[in-house]
DNA sequence: AATGAATGAGTATTCATTCAT
DNA sequence: AATGAATGAATACTCATTCAT
């Protein structure tokens, strides 16, 4: 999701329309907005003022402030879902694979913070279709990480004695909640949290307990 | 265009005003409304429509909305932070003590559903003052919780070598995110989602591991 | 329907808000603007300035630009039905009914001439049940005006050959076209033009034809 | 935003474009929207596409949306004017004149449904200029219709007692009231219902009555 | 002849809040 | 303690029209 370079230029070097610029323009305006402020209290106006063009030109390029906000989520649902269908491919062990994924979701967190807290934050915004399409893909994304838990236990490298949907959601939690603090520059990279976390999930989670 | 009022609640039985119950029905309604579907989406007139007074009343009893959301901000984190200092109390050695902990913490969880969400999406609408207090008590909170762990490590019954705050932003992740999915009358309580999560923090705290 | 007396004046002499003012000259200047200019380009913002009021007085009172239309459509038939029910329970002979009947409408046209433009011009722009009520009441009427000439049939003092409806219809034209060229103060009164066309239906209508 | 565009009407057969189509897929789509939606609530977009085109190809053939609701008109009333003068044109007597008149009147109001409601609901949208030609041709429409009456009277067939005007505003006002009621395939064709009102009109016209 | 990106003014409606009673 | 009329600013969205290509 890489950031306007162009604010504010809709016309292109040659002079004429550059309407793929407009449109990211809008786009990363809004993702911006929406994750610092709120979808509700972001009014097109300022996405438009954000963005360098008129009010005209976001409708002409969406059709609701909703339909962005959509479009905002189904981009970035289908990033996780492709980072995590690449980590579930490698062939690692229960433990390793674990580890890769839970790297690859908090690079992800520190990468796409703004679309990170605008899933966790306004995805109850959207409605009817828009919603449903949204929770499949979430859905899906939950299928496959607790799927790694699943099979670790039936490979009987984890602990069959703990439910594996609570572990995982938990384990998920953990990764969830780091939004909320992980400040870019912190004492840890994303990647050292994530594998403090790995750590202690594998703690928690490995057969070979006395 | 005369609005439907009185549902009844607001007259005391002997005819007069009740102003405490209609305080507290405006109370519940905003917090199921700002629950359910988001502070900044919620209207003062839907609100006093649920509660079943007029909207001069609602401004006989607050400020503002956003008064009535710090209010409800302000309740909750009261209750909690109660809650965690009981639970700190009791001399126990840090294991125990984090066991009660989090059973404590998901069973309001469990009890509190609508003031939980509340709190985790709505919490950013509060400006100023209001945030700031709301922002002290929060740190408060985290700053007793991280503390568990802290002692822990310092009475030598939790590793060392784990990050205290790390490992504990860890722990409240997975108890935060439990309000995402956990529903009443699911497979199980919010007890036993409780002793899940302590064996498996635990196991990763525990310092006599191989 | 009493034109506005009070144009811009919402508070009462007494210095309090005067409600029914504020409305009644909301309808006026509606009523005014839909039949001079049309429903669909007369804006909101357009009736209150006439009204002298704010555009939230507007939706204080009423719930959309169409349900204002509504509601004058609704009071228009309203008093139509009733001076066609008056017309029809004085006990005449069909032709002085007829005659009676014409007077009562044309009267009607000309005295409420705004309200006939809008009810012919615009109510197609009620949508839902609200055209659906109006359409009721506007059925009603055309029933129990052809159900002047139909008993006229049956009395045996209308000719029995020509369709009722058909011809009921064409005078129904005869008398709903009018709006469209009658201008007061011009050479007939609204009277004299009822007589001319009771006397040309009739002259049809009447059965002593050689 | 991009809209559906060709439904292949403006392309022609061997592949170029053909612009005489695509103009008059505009005006039959726009004549048959402003007909049965109104002229003001319909927009420039969804009359392109229904015509299949683009809102570009709209301007390179129209000035502007009342410009073609000029047009409309236009074709309309030479339609109805030269039908009128034909009418006249043969050698008949009163009588007989009147009765072709109103059957080529109500056959026109048959075939052209549309073309009626929009001269009858939306003339009032034209502005300036293009209302003043749409005026004056409708006077003129007008005229000649009353001459009819009015010859009749001169020739000594119709009563000179009844004001000419008045009784030919009053027929005129039975057919073009047919639009409001009239359905293709009902109990009586527009013919039938042109010779019931004919012979409703000569009643009350013609001289040699007791 | 036709496209499609863009504009800018306008539309209906909502909403938090005030205040006289 | 509570009402309800009223405000005024803001909101999402529409639309006729322009123009470079």
């Amino acid at each position: 999701m890489p950031r306007a370079t162009t604010r504010g230029r809709p016309r292109s070097p040659t002079g004429g329309y550059a309407p793929e610029q407009t449109r990211q323009a809008l786009i990363d305006s809004a993702l911006e907005l929406f994750g610092s402020r709120g979808y509700a209290v972001t009014s097109v106006q300022e996405i438009t003022e954000a963005a360098g063009v008129t009010k005209g030109a976001f409708y002409h390029h969406f059709e609701s402030k909703e339909d962005l906000l959509a479009l905002i989520h189904d981009q970035f649902l289908d990033l996780q879902l492709a980072m995590l269908r690449e980590a579930l491919l490698r062939d690692e062990d229960p433990a390793a694979r674990l580890r890769e994924l839970l790297r690859a979701l908090l690079a992800t967190t520190a990468r796409y913070q703004a679309n990170v807290t605008v899933f966790y934050l306004e995805r109850r915004h959207l409605t009817g279709e828009r919603f449903e399409a949204m929770r499949r893909k979430r859905d899906e994304f939950d299928r496959l990480f607790l799927q790694v838990i699943e099979r670790g236990i039936d490979e009987g490298k984890f602990r069959g004695d703990l439910d594996a949907r609570i572990a995982g959601l938990g384990i998920l939690g953990m990764c969830a909640w780091v939004h909320q603090w992980y400040r870019p520059g912190g004492r840890y990279t994303a990647e050292e949290i994530a594998d403090i976390f790995s750590e202690m999930a594998l703690a928690g989670l490995l057969a070979e307990r006395s």
